[in-house]
This record gives structure tokens, C-alpha cells and sequence, in this order.
DNA sequence: GGCCAGGACACCA
DNA sequence: TGGTGTCATGGC
């Protein structure tokens, strides 16, 4: 991470972790854990997600066999804070079945493959999309892929720099090709660019810039 | 009381 | 292929 990169986009990332010091997302968890924490985050805030995980250790079916070992009903409730807790259910049971089924519950195993196939692998799983996937891959797997969230989209689109098609991989890449393939700074930037959507522009909804941004009104945020 | 969170999928034209 | 509807709790 100590590597001398000229690109504007670690100037940002220097920038907000002097504002914002480290983040530190899921700095210690069972790797377990932070792919059903991935699963239950998907449009909910994160407080709720704490809810949920602690009903499943409550539980103790933090785990792949836990999981399976419930009906869809039972893991529904356990998981209700989270909100969607029906479709999550569905989601963190076909994860589990397929984790099962194809790497036996070896998590070793899993994140032994590559970043692509890993990601495709998980892409063809219900209920794990791009985000999801990469999320998994990043915290759970501390391999250097990028996650874009609705957060980095705005932040994006307010400096200026959106993709041209808009597309998910569009927003990666700005990104990959911009900085050094290292999964903790990786990990960390998108946690601080989360971290400064939540502080500034959210709160402005018409702030068409950002405090990033030279010229933006929030520059005091 | 309304808005929105660390999205994904189904359905339709 | 792109746009829209659906899923839903809890904090502010």
C-alpha cells in the first residue's frame, strides 16, 4: 500500500483517511460471518445486520450446517431484523447448500481460487450479485477486487469521473486501474467512501459535487 | 410519519 | 437490454 501511485483517485483516498482515520469493516470476524453479514447488508443498514447476526450466534447457527439445519421459516425470523428477511433467508440457505455441496464447508477451499473464477462461482449463486460477490471476496476472502455500492456510484458521479456506460465494472475499473491491486486498501477505501456518503452527501441530496471535489459547497462538511 | 440503509431478482416491453 | 416492481425492518 506503501507503493507511489500519481493517480487522483489515492490522492482521495489519502484525503479521507486523514479525515476519517481507518474504518477498520470487519477487521476480525470469522470469515464465515462476514459472508452472511454481506448477505443480510444488501439494502439494510448495518445496525440491523448486527441484529441479525446475533439472533443466528444466539442460536448457534452461524454456520453452514446451522443455517441448512433450519427451515426457511425459522431462519426467516431469526434473521427479521434485517428486513426482506424472507428473500434473505432464501439467499443465506442457497449459499449454504451450495458451499456445502460443492467445497464442503472449507472455506479454505473456496478462497483458494482465483479472484475471476471465485466471482463467477459466486455470481451464479441466488441471491449474490456483483456487489455481494465482490464484498465476499474483499472481506471475507482479502482478495483485491473492488466494491461498488450505491455510495461509491454518487461520490463517483459527483467528482465528475462516472463511466461512460454506467455499468458496474465500468465504476471497478476506475478504480483498479487508478491503484495498486492490495486488498487492505481496497478494504479500506470503501469503507471511507461509505463512511463520508453517510456524513456529507446524503445529507445533501442536491449537492451535485462533493467535498472531494475542489469547488464543491460541502467542502466544510 | 416519511425516508432510507454497506442489493438482487423477476417480469415486462 | 433497460426500466420498474417487490421484498421489509428499524433508526433518525
Amino acid at each position: 500500500m506503501d507503493q507511489e501511485i500519481s493517480g487522483v483517485l489515492l490522492k482521495i483516498y489519502e484525503r479521507l483517511l486523514e479525515k476519517y482515520g481507518p474504518q477498520r469493516w470487519w477487521p476480525a470476524e470469522e470469515r464465515f460471518e462476514v459472508i452472511v453479514g454481506a448477505i443480510l447488508t444488501q439494502s439494510a443498514a448495518w445496525t440491523n445486520v448486527e441484529k441479525a447476526l446475533n439472533n443466528l450466534k444466539a442460536a448457534g447457527k452461524l454456520s453452514p450446517g446451522g443455517l441448512r439445519s433450519l427451515s426457511e421459516a425459522e431462519l426467516a425470523a431469526l434473521v427479521r431484523p434485517s428486513g426482506y428477511y424472507n428473500v434473505k433467508a432464501r439467499k443465506l440457505r442457497a449459499f449454504a447448500r451450495w458451499f456445502g455441496r460443492e467445497y464442503d464447508d472449507n472455506l479454505d477451499r473456496l478462497f483458494d481460487n482465483d479472484v475471476q473464477p471465485l466471482r463467477r462461482q459466486l455470481l451464479a449463486v441466488y441471491g449474490i450479485g456483483e456487489e455481494t460477490a465482490d464484498s465476499i471476496i474483499l472481506y471475507a476472502g482479502n482478495k483485491p477486487v473492488f466494491v461498488i455500492d450505491a455510495y461509491t456510484r454518487r461520490i463517483v458521479d459527483r467528482l465528475g469521473l462516472t463511466p461512460p456506460d454506467r455499468s458496474y465494472a465500468g465504476y471497478q475499473r476506475l478504480f483498479t486501474s487508478d491503484l495498486p491491486p492490495d486488498a487492505k486498501l481496497f478494504n479500506e477505501y470503501h469503507a471511507l467512501l461509505v463512511r463520508h456518503g453517510k456524513e456529507t452527501c446524503r445529507k445533501r441530496p442536491r449537492c451535485e459535487s462533493c467535498s472531494l471535489a475542489p469547488s464543491c459547497p460541502c467542502a466544510n462538511a
